[in-house]
DNA sequence: GTGAAAGCGCTAACAA
DNA sequence: TTGTTAGCGCTTTCAC
């Protein structure tokens, strides 16, 4: 293994000015610096980026919690702010948690000892004191973590909004909700409470379908679904996640359901499986990229020490399709 | 930030008795381990793992390169891959090179200035010249890097040959297989390949529809199969990735034709989206947590200087629907 | 412009 | 059993 000193002492200098020359830092003259690079040439030179991060105490990792990665939408959040955080020059590190007993604990852990600069937390927890005593930068992804922590969201009451209208405009009656585990403190709720309040003020019924913690594949989906039908069985419009209204879809087609004439199903998500099935399905729409751009930049800024208050809401809008 | 030293002086001993505590390492008396952990506790310690990698020359980071996140297959392979690494305490850096200019050269980088241990590569790399002077360890999945690296994959031939028979069974006399661009060296090549071997062993008719680089998501596949059913309109059988042939199913209902009765579908990888349609779609399965499992042996096998030959390669089943 | 030296926080021989 | 000391490889201040 080549180090710093090796290439100093072919070129001739100093470590530190082989540094200097590295990072493009101070004045060199031109006549050493090309004595420097072709040394670091020579040689095969590849500086070491533990050592840097020692030194810096800084390591352009961010962490990233996720319920999920083979999910639509948690899937759809990982790959853009991989992307943004290429962007920022930075790496990812990623933990999912919904397999795991104590991953959550374990990443945290991991946090505080700074092999992180920071985090983006988007998993369920259940145990949010968690992060009583972090140190480091965190911001919450759609989650209410404390009331120290910043939170990067889309405007859910919005998008509850733009669901409980396109459900009146169609003049439909009785609309069952398809709804998260609500121990699991997250603005998302916002959605539903909203599109229920607005139904209700039009004299249309709301029931409200609850699945259990971390339950959001498929199968779970198509079970809820097989048992909404049977328990409501003239409901006439449907508002969930993606997964919940393919299952729903699929579900009512089997039952022989006409949608969208007798039955409405409107996506919350937006994500690609709504575009993936026989007929587009008709979907509120989050900015995903949107909110993983603004999620980097935010926990960067707060790496940085240049963190500034500023919007950390993200308007949603509607995706048309075939089914509502 | 407190440091070992600090809490050294606190305990009163010295920061390499605190060291050998923590790592549970040699011996220490019962009663200065007891000083030492109070003092921990008193002072909040936590060690950081920057300065423990310099010092060890180990990261216990291992760098995933995939395509995509959000896509089936590779979406439920990070997941897997991630879930192995942690059971080996090992934290993932993951790169998705589908979108990005220079994604996978930047992280090869990376991974030379060790700040990850090993290197598990998925991508579909078109200049593999790349890999040829790292001297850290890289186990390939599912593609051909250079001889030196080794390759963890599914029997691919194998997977062909239960494609084949399926067809064959059925009585398929014409089959379009969807493939992937051909100028990527991988091991899944293999399925076709064989699969068209032994159909046209049995008489029957084989045509090739080939996608273009990096081109694996829903609406390329739609066009596809579009395109497909007009130029091969007696076309009786096809074979592709699970999307491929959701894309077909989906064109073939909005065209008429009957699956399976009078179009066999079947698909290659077998992730949850062929779980998620009205019907399941009958798939040759890829044992996704096996391999991920593999991989991540064989990598800390290379790391860890352990490494010993043994199976590189997991054979699939068919995955059961009712569309072939 | 360049080099010497101290420091980032931890580990591991070796001595005591 | 515990402490001393010398690294791990890079950055950065401050003389020169």
């Amino acid at each position: 293994m080549v180090r710093i000193k090796d290439v100093a002492k072919e070129a001739g200098v100093a470590a530190s000015t082989v540094s200097l020359v590295m990072n493009k830092k101070g004045y060199v003259s031109e006549a050493t610096r090309q004595k420097v690079e072709a040394a670091m040439k020579k040689l095969k030179y590849v500086p070491s980026e533990v050592a840097r991060n020692l030194s810096l105490s800084r390591t352009n990792t961010i962490g990233v919690i996720m319920p999920s990665v083979s999910h639509p939408f948690f899937g759809e959040v990982i790959e853009a702010l991989e992307a943004a955080l290429y962007d920022q020059n930075c790496k990812m590190m990623l933990c999912c948690t919904q397999h795991k007993e104590n991953g959550e604990r374990t990443f945290v852990d991991m946090l505080k000892r700074r092999t992180m600069d920071g985090i983006i937390m988007g998993a369920h927890s259940l145990d949010v004191s968690l992060y009583a005593d972090v140190q480091q930068p965190i911001v919450a992804f759609d989650r209410y973590l404390n009331d120290r922590i910043p939170i990067v969201h889309c405007n859910h009451k919005k998008g509850g909004q733009l669901a409980a209208e396109r459900f009146l405009a169609h003049g439909c009656r009785h609309i069952v909700e398809v709804i998260g585990y609500q121990g699991v403190q997250t603005p998302a709720n916002e959605y539903h409470f909203n599109a229920a309040d607005i139904l209700h003020a039009h004299g249309v019924r709301v029931d409200v379908v609850e699945m259990p913690w971390n339950a959001f594949d498929y199968p779970s989906f198509a079970a809820a679904a097989q048992q909404l039908f049977q328990q409501y069985p003239d409901v006439d419009g449907v508002l969930g996640a993606d997964l919940a209204i393919a299952a729903c879809l699929h579900v009512a087609a089997a039952l022989g359901r006409r949608v969208p004439d007798d039955l409405r199903l409107l996506a919350y998500d937006g994500t690609a499986v709504t575009r993936m099935g026989l007929e587009p399905i008709t979907a509120v729409r989050q900015p995903i990229r949107e909110l993983a751009e603004l999620s980097v930049r935010k926990v960067l800024q707060m790496v940085n020490g240049t963190y500034e208050d500023g919007p950390w809401v993200i308007d949603p809008f509607i995706l048309d399709g075939n089914t509502c």
